[in-house]
DNA sequence: CTGTTAGCGCATTCAT
DNA sequence: ATGAATGCGCTAACAG
């Protein structure tokens, strides 16, 4: 900064303004020291600014996985609010360990980033101590049943079970299986289950199977579960899958075996992935607005102040009925 | 750091160390250390570190796209092989635009990273220059024909392409359809296409339609332009879609409509994803490794030289042959 | 194994 | 609208 200063004839300190566009500056000198930039190929450097200013254009992202897209499509939502600032994700992956995202959120924090987007509202304690410790914002996405750190941003995973139970209540079915992954790692997906199942209950009807697998969720693992729920004894009428993805394979299988959905068995997802609408058969599922979550929580992150009593942001998931149930 | 040395009753250079793991602290000392730490509730600056040291814990990547799940899996590749060191990538899509990577380059060199990841060997002439100047390490990925800036990591596109065609001329298969997507701003796949069509020429064969999509590629995408193709006259015995999620929107369409594969019509990917196999039949596909492609490049990055004569690392893709050719 | 000194590249604050 | 002095939180280099 200070050799591009003294090329342009002017202090290092109006080059720095340049370089933020921050504070009045002449049109002609603002062109020179962009000129002399240019000439001796000088990139700003932005985390010493930091380090002066106590701000990082940084906001610290955890992420349960990659392996589904739910979570990419989030990052890509947040990426994109984050851009319109200039600032960038730093993200981690917790594979939906609550230790993991304790070290991730204390490595993150390292980082001095202006906030932080963690997923759910379930955190160890030792992860809430260091929040509170350091007095960062905190953005928890994809869940608003519960009490948020500073706010939430999703919507109701127990709305979201119930609603599909009822739904299948309504269209005759009595007896159910449901799919699970990660075994059972995915907090929010068990939440939308214990959900669905009190209705299911409640309406007199039955949960006849429940299988969770250990592996990430996937087309093949949705194929292999849903196989052999069908091969036991006490078929049930409808499946519930824990996503998109198992359900989609779930699915595959039926046609492959020449299984008729919804008349043998009905089939319901979650999250409304776009590759659905390819798929021969539109399967049942809740559409989850993934994008505009990490839209919206990035967003309030940017914002200078915390409104106050803005801690509950609803965007809403919604039931889509296809030709599966 | 100041204050956890006076708790810990150290100077604040050992606290430092403590931090870093760097040179050689007694047991007792540490312990204290982190002891004071933690009870004062410090958290490492990393970033003003950095500045001191000139190395900040950082990898600058840039994907073209967050749409397709091949470079949400080359992040995560680099993503696992950057938290082996402790480091972080930070990232930038560039939406297929040559201009959006070069600004997105550059923004990125304001980080001060350790290293760049781009995709491809293709970029503007400023770009290039800007890297030069800077004298940043990049490892460009996705493919190696052509000459790298500092290194490549990945496989030849054009081979890739070549070797599709002689399985599909090998199968008897002699017009062809081709299905592209983005407007053909993805130039890897065009470099495909062009190898492709080349031995087909070569074989006295020929391309009879080429259909690509402005919209990013997807099942949907695949599907719709799989029925425009099959619609025409002078039907081809084969179509090759630039990736596979077009190639399974293709197969789809076939299922919902009767059209029998092969037979009727023969149909070819690209990537090997693994939802492929959990579809009703496994189409053929050439099966690339992206995971291991952003851990190799990332890897490369945290050595600490270059490695003479290490500038073009092959990572073969590899040809599947399924049930639909 | 630990401490001292100097300074990284910037932005804040206050001056003019 | 621009500049000078000062310091952010940390690490390099060297001393002992």
């Amino acid at each position: 900064m200070h050799d591009v200063a003294r090329e342009a004839g002017v202090s290092q300190m109006t080059v720095s303004r340049v370089m933020r566009s921050a504070g009045y500056i002449s049109k002609d000198v603002r062109k020179e020291v962009v000129t002399a930039a240019r000439k001796i190929g000088y990139v700003h450097n932005r985390l010493a600014g930091g380090n002066a200013s106590y701000d990082n254009p940084i906001v610290g992202v955890v992420v349960p996985t990659m392996q589904n897209r739910v979570f990419t499509e989030v990052l890509s939502g947040i990426n994109d609010a984050l851009d319109e600032s200039g600032l960038r994700p730093v993200f981690g992956v917790s594979e939906y360990s609550p230790e993991t995202e304790e070290d991730l959120v204390f490595d993150l924090l390292s980082w001095r980033p202006r906030g932080l987007i963690l997923p759910g509202l379930e955190h160890t304690d030792s992860l809430r101590k260091i929040i509170a410790q350091t007095g960062v914002r905190v953005a928890e996405i994809m869940d608003t049943d519960g009490d948020p750190i500073s706010a939430c941003f999703g919507f109701s995973q127990i709305r979201a079970g119930q609603e599909m139970a009822r739904h299948l209540i309504e269209r005759g079915h009595r007896t159910f299986g449901y799919v699970g992954s990660q075994g059972g790692l995915d907090l929010r997906a068990t939440k939308r289950f214990e959900a669905f199942a009190k209705v299911i209950r409640e309406a007199g009807a039955q949960i006849v199977a429940t299988e969770t697998s250990e592996d990430a969720s996937s087309m093949e693992v949705g194929r292999t579960i849903t196989n052999r729920i069908l091969q036991r004894d006490g078929r049930p009428d409808a499946i519930y899958f824990a996503n998109d993805d198992m359900a989609a394979g779930g699915l595959m299988h039926c046609l492959a075996e020449g299984i008729s959905t919804p008349d043998e068995i009905a089939l319901a997802g979650f999250n409304g992935l776009a590759f659905l609408s390819a798929l021969p058969r539109l399967v049942t599922t809740t559409v989850t607005p993934r994008y505009d979550i990490g839209l919206a929580a990035a967003r309030w992150l940017m914002e200078p102040e915390d409104h106050p009593g803005v801690n509950r942001v609803e965007i809403p998931a919604r039931l889509r009925i296809g030709q599966t149930t």
